[in-house]
DNA sequence: GTCCTGCTCG
DNA sequence: CGAGCTGGAC
């Protein structure tokens, strides 16, 4: 697709999936911490049993940088439900350690810094790629940054936007240097982005024919 | 069996 | 690249 129309048409599309879905609230979580924590056991996982995790460290009262990191023999127990729980466990520790450390656990010393600064450092730690990076980015810090994950790649490849093992950064300018810098949109659509992919674009047998992507799109 | 708001390492 | 992650829920 010629690469002036799609800043027309990926607006297009948010309207027409958020006239179809209507507002998602997203990132569940009360506090920045809660959010961060959230995206990492969300890796490969549904976000049901990643509820379950989070709901188990609040009930075990640590849901705060420093009490968790302290109690961080419990953390495999709790987290367990997000699946790939040790896994998981020393990334979360990993970061744990990082975000006390360089900010005090406090997510608004963190978001001093330029949105660059904080990109790379989040992905130079383990367990953090890009994904993740941006999540805490967008959902946490309430910065800029627009998410690519597997259904955006799957629905906007399927539509021939752009090929589906194309570049992670190369995609996300693609949605960056064609929509409105906004926060609020980049939530929003990355959130339609999801219910669209888990409900309509299936990896398998797709419901197409019902699928509010505009069709316009398709077989260009 | 399949999917899930990935990432790492060989 | 592809397998594996002490995975869990449907």
């Amino acid at each position: 697709m010629v690469l002036s129309l799609k800043s027309k048409y990926l607006l297009k599309i948010y309207e027409v999936l958020y006239k179809s879905f209507g507002p998602q609230h997203w990132w569940p979580g009360d506090t920045p911490f809660e959010i961060m924590i959230g995206a990492i056991l969300t890796q490969n996982t549904n976000w049901q049993n990643v509820s379950k995790a989070i709901d188990n460290v609040k009930k075990a009262g640590l849901l705060d940088p420093k009490k968790l990191l302290k109690h961080q023999r419990m953390i495999p127990k709790l987290i367990r439900p997000s699946g790939f729980y040790k896994l998981k466990s020393r990334r979360l520790i990993a970061f744990l350690k990082y975000f006390i450390d360089n900010y005090n656990g406090e997510a608004s010393r963190m978001n001093k810094k330029r949105v660059t600064v904080m990109r790379n450092e989040l992905l130079s730690l383990p367990g953090i790629g890009y994904e993740t990076a941006d999540s805490i980015l967008l959902y946490a810090n309430l910065r800029p940054v627009f998410v690519i994950d597997a259904y955006t790649r799957r629905i906007f490849s399927r539509h021939r936007m752009f090929e589906y093992n194309q570049p992670y950064d190369e995609i996300r300018h693609i949605f960056e240097s064609n929509l409105p810098r906004s926060v609020k949109l980049y939530n929003e659509y990355h959130a339609l982005i999801v219910k669209l992919g888990k409900e309509y674009c299936k990896k398998n047998e797709p419901l197409c024919n019902t699928c509010p992507f505009p069709t316009i799109l398709l077989k260009s």
